[in-house]
This record gives structure tokens, C-alpha cells and sequence, in this order.
DNA sequence: CCGTGCATTGTACACGTGTGCAACGAGAGA
DNA sequence: TCTCTCGTTGCACACGTGTACAATGCACGG
């Protein structure tokens, strides 16, 4: 208790170095791997470190280093469960390799740019954008900064921000493929082109590959990629004669199924061939069973984290592009 | 082009000063509410640093202050789509009370407590915690580290840790109330209750106001809340005359009306009311039409941190609970 | 025995900001 | 005019850490 009040002030590496007797500068170095210490002096200082319960205060040492380890993960549209996937693969895959992920969930494009540009005042080692989420001009601003940005599935191109993006061609072929082989003469794509990327990419490749098989395809328009907007549309498809639909998502996808069940009885036509993509965990359920394309949020996001750091060694890259691969899965609404 | 290389070198608040004519001091505080700066000051300072790019450093703020505002958000089961609805409101109302939120999604309790620890480099303001996650031990270990911590809907009572927690026991006994008054006469309960502190309240619940109504009913026992097991679980019912079953989660629930569904062919059996609790999306989709609780995560969120904050200004006191209000909402499956 | 090289250690400065304290100036009241 | 007050400003130190540089000690080859 002669210690006086220890007990509220922050421990730091002075009184480390005291308990230990060394110096301030062998305390911080036998925390900094590679740095010249003896054994038996980090040895010393890890055991005083333990007694003291004393942790490195990374905010102090991003100070000098310029990196805080933190890395902001910008989403749109949590209530699509596929994103809820990449944003746990993605925060997994960054705490595993030391950063710290700052989740940022946004809605309008408004305070998009407001909370992102909080992010400036962090030392944000890099930022992790998943799709349809910012406006560019807020990328480009923190690339002028020299903040490390990776697009998941955008199409904005620009000029030093690096991105990953799915195998859309393969997918919207795969689907026209496996819709016309299996039966469908009146093949269809819902989507809402406006707003996705990748749902124009998928759109683009679907169309072309039906019209390469020398079937009309239609698209179907919504404003929205998600389950009501999919659940909405489906009353569009009534008495057009479409017997196969590729949704560009599965979200999207059970909206357009619940809609259907429901009108089967009514109406005695045959049932519509449906696939989805992204492969979420509802499309397996036993209420939906779809036919989809599995996106490796594992595989995009350690690819993701691989071009933020490289990046982060080498700011002046030109930017590159990674493309991951899809796999179809076969269940039964196809 | 004669400034040198500045571009590369963080704006400072020093740079600031210079341009602005005024002194560090008087850019600080022009930064700082209600500090003691002439407007006419504040104004040239705002003026100068709006010119150069300049930001505060949050992190060198954290140094002198306390305060990083940063808060750790542990969460433990990202796959029921309930624990999606509440981090987005965690987060969403962290942001708009200017703190940043880090997520750190935990599967086992070994990589739990590592990044808990992990979090603790960082001056972190506070943590929330969300159920089922983190062994007691760390959060111990946290409060003794003076950083305040919030349980929701965790049972552990520990000296310096506040709790906010649904209402479940009006969830059990309004699930045995509308089972029995929709005609259940075999009712039941479904719940992981090892695991999960709200599982246990909601059957304690559910069995006592069963035996107040003078009804009999039974535990179906899984080994986690989720889909999988429901669907497990509900092949136990067979046989049983089990005729109500309150699952503890709609995650839960799902897989059991997709078992149900899957067999009902076979079985000529009566229909099983259900009810599940959360209120996740897919309660609402139509291919489940579950009648659920819907459990509030705006004002959960709101309170934790209601409570952190004041935590964070009153360290010693004594450990509080808050009760958040369940709403039932009725649909076709009960 | 001396000179050289190497491993280890300590000193001192840097990182960017907040704030207590003293100083300063202007305005008001006597 | 003098004094007191109050708003504003700048100086200087503190926050906790990393690391360049010089200094030290030791082993080894000559």
C-alpha cells in the first residue's frame, strides 16, 4: 500500500523496466520481435511484465510507427445474410493476422461519408469496402490520404485502390446453362441493375450466353436485390410464360419462392426453374433447397487482406484485380 | 513544390498553427467543445485546417485523455441471423454516439479470450459482450483492468458489470398463455439450455406457467440453438403427441417447421403449433410465418451503452439490470 | 598484449495531442 | 488613473512508446 495509487494509473513499460532493472528501451524491444536483446533480458522483462500485468499500449506505439493495426470494414446491407458471412470471414481473417477490424454499417451513402471520414482520424492501417456501399469519391479521397483501400465486388475502377471481385461471367453462364439444359424454354434474370455491380455483371454474362445458346431471355427489373423486392417481383412473372429464373441473389431468390409457393395453387402452370448465388445458409434450408453459386468468403477475404497489405508496403502500385472463383450447388429448385 | 515533401508527412496540428497564424495550443482547443478560444480564432484555425487535409489524431488524443473511443464488441454465433439484427444496432448507434465499434467474432472460447486480451492493447473505452460468448474469467480480468463492461442477455452476475437483459420470463409464460389458449393440450419446450443463460430463463418460464395453468409439459432438449438442431430435434416429436412447441429462437424454430414439413406427408398427424422468439427476417418470410417475440435491439443497444457510458464516469458502481420488453407478434404458425 | 568485430545496453529524441499555469490585454467600476 | 475581473493566448510539460546513435563489454585472431 506504500505504493500509493498504482492502481488506477495505466501500467506502463517505465515501471516494467524498474521491477526488471533495465532500461525503458529493453522493455520495448523485448516486446518488438527480431529487436537486439539478450534472451535472459527479455526473459527478465516478459517475467516482470507478467507480475506488473502490463500490456503494450498499441495506440502509444502507432504513434510512431505510423500503423494502428485497425483496418475499417465499410458494409451495406446487413440484412442480406450473405454479407453477414463475408463480414465474419473477413474480421476472422484480419484478427488472425493482427489487425483490428472497426465495423462500420451504413445505410445511405450520407453517413457513409461521415462515418468513413471519422475512419481518417483513426491511423486506419487500411479499409475494407463490401459491395454497393460508398460513394468513390470518398475512396478516392482516403487513397489521396494514403489509406489502403480493397473494393469487394465494386466496379469502380480507381487509380490505386486494388480490388476482388467475383467470377460473375462464369456464374451468369453456369446459370443459363444449367436452366436451359434443364428444360427451361423461357429463361429470365431478376435483378436490380441500378443499384449492384455484380449484378450487371451477372445480368450481362447471363444474357450473352443465353442469346450464344440461341434462347430469348428476359429480364425482370426490381429496385432492390433483397427478399421483399425478390418476394414483390415474382407477381411480375404471372402469365409471361417464364419457366427459369436466375436471381442474382439468394436473398433475393427466397422472396421470389415464398411468392411463388404461395400462387401455386392458383394457378396450375408449371413450376419455375430457379437458381440463385451466394449460397447462403437459407438457400440450404428445407423450405427453399435452391440451386446457387458458392462465393468463397474465406478465400476473398484472405485474398482482400493479402492486397491491403501488400499495399500497405508499397503504396504507389498500380492497382491490380483478383477474381475468385464460384462453384455451383445443385439442390432441387432447378 | 518548395515545401518539400510534406505529402507524404501526417498534417499536423503544428502545421496548423503555422498556417493559421496562432499558436498549437489555440488548434487544439479550437477542436475541443467548449474549450476557452475566441470565435474569431477558431474560425481562422478551422479555415487553415480545412486547407491542408488536416485531422485530429484520435490516437494521440487517446494518449492524454484516457479515451480512445474505441469499444470492443465480442459476439459469439454470427449465424443466427438475431445476432446480425443486434451488432447492426450496436454499431450503427456506437457511431452515432462517436465512439468506433471492433468487432471481434469469436467461435471457441480459447480464440475468445486471446482477442478479448488482444483488445486490451487498445485503450478500448468499453466492451459489450452478447451472449453465450466470452468465459467470466476474462470479463474479470477486463474490470480489473478498470474498462467497463456490458453483458446483454448473459447471466453471469460479476461485481462491476452491468447487464441488460430481455424480458424472458413474460416471453415464457405469454409462449405457454398462447400455446394453451390456441388449444395446445401437449405443449412443449425446445432449448440448448446448457449453453445459453436466456435458453434456461425462457423454459424456466414456459414449464412454470404450464403448471399454473395446470397443463403438463415437456423439454426437448438439443445441443445448440440453431437450425441444425432444430431440425434434429423436431424428429424427436414424432410419437410424442407433442402439440405446441415454444422453440427458444426462431433460428431454431426454422428447422423445425422444415423438419415438420418434410414429414407431414407421412405423418396424418395433427399440426404442431409454433412459436419461436427473436423476430429475425426470416420469421416473417412465408414459408415460415412464425409467431415470435420480438425483442427490441435498438433499445438493448441504446441501454448498454447508456450504461456503459455512465460506467465509464463512475467506475465503482454497483453492478446494475436493465429489462428490455418483448412483444409478441402473431402470425400463422401458432 | 592489442585491435577488431559483434552483441547488448542506455541515452535522448521523436511521434501528435491535451491542458495547467502564468501572462497579457481590454473593459468596467471607483 | 488605478485596480480588479475576465476572456484569451502561449509556454511547457505530460501521455506511452519506438529507435538512431553512441557506449560498453566480450570474444577472438593476430
Amino acid at each position: 500500500m506504500t505504493e500509493g495509487d498504482t492502481r488506477n494509473r495505466q501500467v506502463t513499460s517505465f515501471d516494467v523496466a524498474r521491477q526488471a532493472g533495465v532500461s525503458r528501451a529493453a522493455v520495448s524491444r523485448s516486446f518488438t520481435p527480431d529487436a537486439s536483446v539478450s534472451q535472459e533480458t527479455r526473459d527478465k522483462v516478459h517475467k516482470a511484465a507478467k507480475e506488473l500485468g502490463y500490456r503494450v499500449n498499441y495506440l502509444a506505439r502507432s504513434l510512431t510507427n505510423q500503423r494502428s493495426d485497425l483496418v475499417g470494414v465499410v458494409a451495406a446491407g446487413l440484412d442480406n445474410p450473405f454479407r453477414t458471412l463475408q463480414i465474419e470471414q473477413i474480421c476472422k481473417t484480419l484478427l488472425a493476422r493482427n489487425f483490428r477490424p472497426v465495423l462500420l454499417p451504413t445505410s445511405n451513402s450520407a453517413d457513409t461519408s461521415h462515418v468513413i471520414g471519422q475512419l481518417l482520424h483513426y491511423s486506419v492501417s487500411g479499409v475494407l469496402v463490401t459491395s454497393d456501399a460508398p460513394p468513390t469519391s470518398l475512396c478516392e479521397e482516403c487513397a489521396a490520404y494514403g489509406v489502403p483501400i480493397v473494393l469487394i465486388n465494386k466496379g469502380d475502377e480507381i487509380p490505386l485502390v486494388d480490388r476482388v471481385v467475383s467470377d460473375n461471367e462464369t456464374a451468369g453462364r453456369l446459370a443459363a446453362e444449367t436452366l436451359i439444359a434443364g428444360g427451361a424454354r423461357r429463361p429470365a434474370v431478376m435483378a436490380a441493375t441500378a443499384i449492384s455491380y455484380t449484378a450487371r455483371c451477372r445480368v450481362g454474362a447471363f444474357l450473352a450466353h443465353c442469346r450464344a445458346l440461341g434462347v430469348a431471355a428476359d429480364v425482370v427489373s426490381v429496385t432492390i436485390n433483397d427478399y421483399t423486392h425478390g418476394f414483390e417481383g415474382a407477381g411480375q412473372l404471372n402469365g409471361t410464360g417464364i419457366d427459369g429464373l436466375f436471381c442474382v441473389n439468394d436473398y433475393m431468390a427466397c422472396g421470389v419462392i415464398d411468392r411463388l409457393r404461395q400462387e401455386r395453387p392458383r394457378r396450375g402452370a408449371r413450376p419455375v426453374r430457379i437458381i440463385g448465388h451466394d449460397d447462403i445458409a437459407q438457400a440450404s434450408w428445407g423450405a427453399y433447397r435452391l440451386t446457387t453459386f458458392l462465393q468463397p468468403c474465406d478465400l476473398q477475404a484472405g485474398q482482400a487482406i493479402d492486397l491491403l497489405t501488400s499495399r500497405m508496403a508499397a503504396p504507389a502500385l498500380p492497382a491490380r484485380l483478383e477474381t475468385t472463383p464460384v462453384t455451383l450447388v445443385t439442390r432441387k429448385s432447378a
